[in-house]
DNA sequence: TCATAATCCTAA
DNA sequence: TGAGTTAGGATTATGA
């Protein structure tokens, strides 16, 4: 799950959450020897747990076709299915090489770890962001494939290759070769052709194909298939590139990944410079046209014209008119038009996605906190809202009065506490970090209490900041969400607003609103009166969130005290045989509780 | 106070 | 003993 989604827990039950809508039958570790050694009864839901555990994995196989996805990979790359799940990209890039290299009869060296002499190169370019809220369309143009493409274009390959020394001991006539704008040389096809060029044409086809037979497809299990298939085409593709340039991978190549990399620099300069020098009113076009951002393969175009049809037309144009000026498989597209626009700066911006000129697609947030896992959902839903109602509403005074109720809520401390809750990874030891932070020094503590249930490395560490002495720093106010709820420990409403909601929201206003910062976080709402502790009321709600049962709900409702909630719980399961809603967080508050 | 390094996460 | 790449923004800790 790591590995293929990025979600912001990976526990069993937030998984089945979002995939199954179906949670855990939770129990605390603690109280499994008191169920074991109970009645039938508590055996009885101890027993559930288990098989639950074992059938919600299965469920979500099923549901995310990994079997399908795995064995097409498998197919595609030959390697193993366990090597799928236990190892790496780049054994699949080697496995493809190696049956390619045995049907040409090559072999491929051993290398031994060759040191960090060289280690890095140049990557890729990013256009300067003209930051801004454009209320013209945005034309965006892409190139197919770049990577890919540009290897096989230049035949960049490991047998391709050759030093100076080579070029002219072997007499190789200039047009044969090929120099790379980072300055090696490889030979062209008709002397050597590359086995990486190759393994890409293939997989490229291959996707061609199965994307055809996608569409043709009507069976849903064949589609399925399908559509695994043409994905794993295409990671693996992509990977090519990836694994050239992994120092301590196998088959390291650096000449290969640099030249790769300057090749691409070099065409999204050239792409820029063609659109803006051929869209012109001197060349009888209405504007002239200008490049406001672009990423690696992408350049957005702002042609000047007001209606998305008249953009999309110069897109297309563009497109085919710079693709001309590249050699074979090498290819600019026109994807789509953004409009309106909010350009925030470099690989952060948002706007509605058209493809089509009748209606907009979506709305498509890149990079800023709406696609962010380490914000809390207060921040995440309030930019998003705030973009909904920009982009789509148009409503700017609309979004600034949202903001000003949020910043109104949580000072008042009407905020439920899941809205605050701040995720991170854990990606190293304790001991390794070099600075301290707040979800490392929450996870030291929380060993100390209970280390059974503490993070581990490679696990996300939800937190809180909690009310502290002024000047504390955040890792010292780091507090497990749980721990804030059972003990009635007050969070801190001033540090969600200056280091959480502030910054992000002021990003998106600024290009949109003169005295941005004055009109949202000073005015009358910043001066509620704030409550320090969490009322009962407040954990009764966060409780009755947790529940998605009617009878839990009824039922917590009905005894309406926090004290009373595990022993209600237990009535509930005595009567029902069982939990069916499973809340993990309130069991776990209950059995503080008790 | 301020520049810089560490850290996290994302774009491509 | 196995590991795909670089670019880049944002936040926080740290130390001169």
């Amino acid at each position: 799950m790591q590995r293929d989604y990025k979600l912001s827990s990976y526990s069993l039950n937030s998984v089945s959450a979002h995939f199954l809508s179906e949670q855990k039958e939770d129990v605390h570790h603690s109280i499994i020897s008191d169920l074991q050694n109970g009645n039938a009864e508590t055996r009885r839901r101890l027993a559930v747990y288990c098989l639950k555990d074992a059938y919600l994995p299965q469920r979500l196989l099923d549901k995310l076709m990994f079997i399908y996805n795995y064995v097409e990979m498998a197919r595609v790359t030959g390697v193993p299915i366990s090597f799928l799940l236990s190892r790496g990209q780049s054994i699949k890039v080697l496995s493809q090489l190696l049956r390619k290299a045995k049907q040409k009869n090559l072999v491929i060296p051993n290398v031994k770890q060759a040191g960090s002499d060289q280690g890095t190169y140049e990557g890729a370019t990013v256009l300067e962001a003209r930051a801004g809220f454009y209320e013209k369309p945005i034309a965006t143009l892409d190139f197919a494939s770049l990577y890919p493409s540009i290897m096989m274009a230049y035949n960049l390959c490991y047998c391709s290759l050759v030093t100076p020394e080579d070029v002219r001991r072997l007499n190789l006539p200039p047009e044969s070769v090929n120099k790379t704008p980072s300055g090696e040389t490889f030979v062209k096809s008709n002397l050597q052709k590359g086995i990486l060029p190759e393994i890409l044409e293939e997989l490229l086809t291959a996707r061609k194909r199965a994307k055809a037979d996608l569409k043709e497809a009507k069976d849903p299990l064949e589609k399925a298939v399908l559509d695994g298939r043409q994905l794993a085409l295409k990671i693996s593709a992509n990977s090519v590139y990836g694994f050239t340039g992994a120092t301590v991978g196998q088959l390291p190549c650096l000449e290969i990944s640099s030249s790769v990399t300057s090749y691409g620099r070099q065409m999204i300069e050239h792409t820029k410079k063609l659109v803006e020098d051929k869209f012109l009113t001197l060349n009888g076009y209405e504007h002239n046209a200008e490049v406001i951002y672009g990423d690696t393969d992408s350049v957005m175009v702002q042609f000047g014209v007001s209606s998305v049809e008249e953009a999309m037309n110069l897109g297309r144009e563009a497109a085919e008119y710079i693709s001309g000026t590249f050699i074979k498989p090498i290819k600019l597209e026109f994807e789509k038009v953004y409009y309106p626009y909010l350009l925030i700066s470099k690989k952060r911006y948002a706007g509605l996605f058209w493809t089509k000129p009748d209606n907009f697609d979506k709305m498509d947030t890149k990079g800023i906190e709406t696609v962010r896992r380490d914000n809390c959902l207060l921040v995440k839903n309030l930019v998003n809202d705030c973009l909904h109602k920009i982009l789509i509403d148009r409503d700017i005074p609309g979004a600034v009065q949202h903001v000003k109720n949020a910043i109104s809520d949580l000072l008042m401390n009407r905020m439920d506490l899941s809205l605050l809750v701040i995720t991170k990874g854990l990606t190293k030891t304790g001991d390794d970090y070099e600075v301290k932070a707040a979800h490392v020094e929450l996870a030291e503590r929380m060993r100390k209490r209970d280390a059974a249930t503490a993070p581990n490395v490679g696990d996300r560490v939800p937190y809180v900041i909690i009310k502290a002495a002024k000047g504390a720093k955040a890792y010292e106010r780091s507090e497990d969400p749980i721990y804030v709820l059972e003990n009635n420990i007050p969070i801190d409403p001033q540090y969600y607003l200056e280091n959480q909601i502030s910054k992000p929201i002021l990003r998106i206003f600024e290009p949109i609103l003169k005295n941005a910062s004055k009109e949202l976080l000073h005015g009358s709402h910043t001066r509620s009166i704030s409550i320090s502790t969490p009322s009962n009321s407040g954990i009764m709600k966060f409780a009755k969130k947790q529940l998605t049962c009617i009878g839990c709900k009824a039922l917590l409702s009905r005894v309406g005290q926090v004290a009373a909630m595990e022993i209600a719980l237990s009535a509930h399961i005595a009567r029902e045989g069982r939990l069916s809603c499973t809340a993990k967080q309130l069991l776990k508050v209950g059995i503080y509780l008790k």
